[in-house]
DNA sequence: CGAAACCTTGATATACTTCAAGTTGAGTGG
DNA sequence: CCACTCAACTTGAAGTATATCAAGGTTTCG
C-alpha cells in the first residue's frame, strides 16, 4: 500500500507531521496523501503561487521558510504571513474557493509537497475531525489578523518592531537553551515589510535597540536579550 | 412544528433571512433555530458582547448596524468590520473554540437574534451545505482582512479614506436608484476609527474632498458624487 | 433649556518617509 | 585566490503627512 518514493520522504516518515494539522489523520488517509502527494525543492527566491491565480491544491512545508505577501501598487510587499515547517499553504483560498488573495515566495531554501486540490478535498470530506482541525486554525488566523491589524492602525513603528522582533521570537526561537535566538534569515526589507514600513526606518530602530541592549546581531539573525523590555516598547503593558 | 412567538418575527418571514447565509437552510433546520433563538430589540450604543468573553451563541441581525472593534492601549477604538441585517455575528470565536477577539456594539437600533451555541452546532452538523457556507464566509473575510491589512500599512490616509468610503458606498448604498447615498449614520469618529486615523484627518480630508466636487453631507449621511475620482484617490488604478 | 457629545478649524510638533551617497558583504568567473 | 559586481545594509539630511493640542461652534437629547 505505501509505495516506496526514490527521492522524498513519506508522510508517515515526515519530521514536520507531528507538529502539523496532519496529527489527527489516520493511517489510511496518510496513505491517501502519500500516494497523491508530490515534493519539490525550492530555492530561495522561488515562488509557490502567485496573488490572483487559482488554486489548484494545497501546500505543506517539510523544511525551509515561506512568506506570505501582497504586492502593493508601489511594488512594495506587504508580508501577510510567515510559514515554516508543519505548516499548509494555500488552504484559505481552497475553501474559500476564491483565487490566491497573496503570493507565496521561499526565503530559505525548501522542501516542499503538494497535494492536488481533489485529493485533498477527499480527506477533508472523510474526516470531520480533520475538517474540524483546519477550520479552527483558519478560525484562529484570523483572530490573529485582527489582532495584527488593530496593532498597525494604533501602534508607532517602534512599538510594531518591538512587537513583532517577540513574536518572531516565539515562533522561530529555537529549541531549548538557545530560545533567544530568532533562527529565521529575513532581509532588512522583509521585516520592514512585516512591520509595515520603510527599510531605512527599521534599520535605525534596531540600532537603537542594539545599543539599549535590548537585542543583538548574530551574523543575519537577530538574538533577543531583554523580551521584557521589549515587551514595553511594544506597549504590552499599559 | 412552528410555533408562534409574540413578539419577534419568526425565523421563516425573517426579512434579512434570503440575503444571510441562512439561505441554505432547509424548513426542518429552521424550525431549529425558530425555536431556540431568543430575538432583543438593542439601542444604539448597548453592547452586544465584549472582547476576552467566551462566546455563548451566535448573533444574527435582523434590522439595526452593528460595529466589530478591538480597544487599543490609548482607549481608542479600532473598528474591524460592519454588520448589517442578514449577517452573522461571532461565528469565528464559535468555531475557533475561542474567547472573542473583539467587542460589539450597536451603532443604529437594531432588532438581533441569538442562537445558543449548542443549537447552532447542532444546526451545523446536520447540514454539511450549511456548514460548508459558514466556511466559505469566513475564508473570504480573512482574504478581506489580508486586503485591509496591506492597504493599512502600504496607503496614505487619504488613500485609506477614499478607499473605505467606496467600500461603505457598495455595502450601504441604497437600493436602486439612490445607490450613491452610504446609508450609514456613522460618526466622524467611527469613521475615522475604521480608516485607522485621527477624528480631526477625517474631518479635514472628508471636507477636502466635498470642496473637490468627489463626496456631498447629506445629514449625517455622505454621498459619493464622483466614484471615479475618489477610486483615482485610493490609487486603485495605479 | 442646559449639558454633553459631536463637529470643525487653526496652530504646532514630530515620527516617519524619501532621497542620496557610501560601505559592507555575498556570489561569480577569470 | 583575487577582482568584480550586484545586492544588501547603513548613515545623513531634508521634506511632509499626520497626530496632537487647543478652542469655539453646533447639534442632540434628557
Amino acid at each position: 500500500m505505501t509505495g516506496k518514493k526514490k527521492m522524498s520522504i513519506d508522510c508517515f516518515h515526515c519530521m514536520s507531521r507531528k507538529q502539523s494539522l496532519m496529527g489527527t489523520l489516520k493511517d489510511e488517509e496518510l496513505a491517501c496523501m502519500n500516494e497523491h502527494k508530490s515534493s519539490v525543492n525550492y530555492k530561495k527566491g522561488q515562488t509557490l503561487f502567485y496573488e490572483g491565480t487559482r488554486p489548484m491544491g494545497l501546500f505543506c512545508i517539510n523544511g525551509g521558510k515561506v512568506k506570505v505577501f501582497k504586492m502593493g501598487s508601489q511594488g512594495k510587499e506587504q508580508i501577510i504571513r510567515l510559514a515554516k515547517p508543519g505548516e499548509f499553504l494555500g488552504y484559505r483560498a481552497l475553501l474559500g474557493e476564491e483565487f490566491y488573495a497573496a503570493s507565496a515566495t521561499v526565503i530559505e531554501d525548501a522542501n516542499i509537497c503538494f497535494i492536488p486540490k481533489f485529493d485533498f478535498l477527499e480527506i477533508l470530506n472523510r474526516n470531520p475531525n480533520f475538517y474540524k482541525n483546519i477550520v479552527q486554525s483558519i478560525c484562529h488566523e484570523l483572530g490573529v489578523l485582527e489582532d495584527r491589524f488593530s496593532d498597525l492602525a494604533q501602534k508607532s513603528v517602534r512599538e510594531r518592531l518591538a512587537a513583532n522582533l517577540l513574536m518572531l521570537k516565539e515562533s522561530y526561537g529555537m529549541e531549548g537553551d538557545d530560545s533567544t535566538l530568532i533562527d529565521i534569515a529575513l532581509s532588512r526589507e522583509d521585516l520592514a515589510n512585516i512591520v509595515g514600513t520603510a527599510t531605512e526606518t527599521v534599520i535605525r530602530l534596531l540600532s537603537e535597540f542594539k545599543k539599549d541592549g535590548l537585542i543583538l546581531f548574530e551574523g543575519k539573525r537577530i538574538r533577543v536579550l531583554d523580551a521584557k523590555a521589549l515587551a514595553k516598547e511594544a506597549d504590552f503593558y499599559a
